[in-house]
DNA sequence: CGCCGAATTGACACGGTTCAATTGAGGTGG
DNA sequence: CCACCTCAATTGAACCGTGTCAATTCGGCG
């Protein structure tokens, strides 16, 4: 059975990930492949993936955008993390427990389940190169999660919002959903702001300055960094060092 | 070898963290005590105990505080996490590659290897309620991230300040280290200020205001918070929802 | 063509920052 | 045991980044 190849937009962005980590010998890569193409859940746009508190079942996005959040009881709400194709939900403790916070769907998003990655983080004997890809999977996403905390915490409106895209821009990228600082935008503004930390009367603003700077062109459905190297330096992104490490070499 | 009485300041944060958690069979009991006992490895306050990027071996912190941190080119810093006793240091991801950030002490701080855990987590065939309990205390640490992103995203100076003390109480009690709201303070203003992402004046001035309202008192390396429960509903706070999984009963 | 949610704009208020002094408290050496 | 040093805590005043409120415009879709 020969490697399909691969259409801009293909429906294996897990895969893709996990090339850039590491070398997985067929059986793995079958595992994810069948993973992948397994039958999809289907949300539409708004609806909750998953409750805060409730159990839920690990699951991979196959495509669309969601994000996990919070609302505080007067209204206000903070998007924690954004979610995209490739990104696991549910992953992080191996038997998670409940739901740390709600999942929403942000766009249609079809996902699979991904118990079967679960268990290969479980038994890494049988699936060692698979297990530590997946735990490169989700030390990144905790890097991630530092970043946001990195933005809400010490940095002004423009810098977490140039932050933020080009981190997004890296994250698709890896999944083959970015090309050259372009990609789907399908955020609303004040999705956005509740992800930022800002109201959405400055998030708009802010959007407008880049905008003006010819940092970024918003059109149709899409969103396209210019100047990527420029934005880099003035928001201070750094990509994650991620590295196996070496059991016998620690310090 | 019957169990030891325990001090009001013993060393075995973590078994008592556990203890909330998960029953615990003798085998894996002694092998959590061992760890605690094993020779410590000290860090005087202001030294680094590791460094962004690099790998280092997974630690138990015994006694002391220890901060996650990040800075900016520009000097701006922001704490993304504190660490105390019964804390464990790179421990997320199983096989945890670099330091995603650096990790700083910031009072005399003794830690034990963490490698024995490490490997109960990974291999959780042989201890199975071990690793159970230590992925809860993986995923109570990722909820406690998630509360620092909503302080920093939606929170004001001053339910930032209330919301972080009540979790600081919470997670002490677990440990023992913390009666009836009142638990040693090593923090500086500055720190404080770096963690909740607020200037030091304006911590100090939020820090009175709670004073001035009867919510903390503040001497000698201790802090104690009063009227616990309204401060609560000030700062909206709510324990994390933990619960072992139950893998059949999914959905 | 008309509707509705999203984006945009302007004016104003305020929470929090910054800068610059001053006070306080713990530790050290004479 | 006091004088001194240093770092943390405290205070005041001016400034400014963002939030809020309230319209208005835009854009996609039935």
């Amino acid at each position: 059975m020969t490697r399909q190849l691969r259409q801009p937009n293909d429906e294996s962005p897990l895969s893709r990930r996990l090339e850039g980590f590491t070398l997985l010998d067929d059986t793995e890569q079958k595992l994810v492949e069948r993973v992948e193409t397994s039958p999809k859940r289907s949300f539409h746009a708004g609806s909750r993936i998953c409750v805060e508190g409730r159990q839920f079942s690990p699951q991979l996005i196959i495509t669309g955008w969601a994000c996990r959040l919070t609302d505080l009881t007067d209204g206000r709400r903070q998007i924690v993390e954004l979610l995209c194709p490739g990104d696991l939900i549910g992953l992080g403790a191996l038997a998670y427990p409940a739901a740390l916070a709600n999942v929403l769907a942000l766009t249609t998003v079809r996902t699979v389940d991904a118990s079967d990655l679960r268990s290969a983080l479980k038994d890494r004997q049988y699936f060692p190169r698979l297990a530590s890809g997946l735990e490169l999977v989700i030390a990144e996403r905790e890097a991630f999660l530092l970043n946001q905390i990195i933005r809400l915490g010490r940095m002004t409106a423009y810098e977490r919002m140039a932050h933020l895209l080009i981190e997004l821009d890296y994250r698709l990228k890896q999944r083959g959903l970015s090309e050259s600082g372009s990609f789907v935008w399908p955020l609303t503004q004040e999705m956005l702001a509740n992800t930022l930390g800002l109201s959405a009367v400055h998030t708009n603003r802010t959007l407008q300055q880049l905008r003006r700077e010819g940092f970024l062109e918003l059109g149709q459905g899409r969103l396209t960094l210019r100047r990527i190297d420029t934005l880099k330096s003035v928001a201070g992104f750094h990509p994650p060092v991620l590295q196996l490490s070496d059991d016998a070499t620690y310090d």
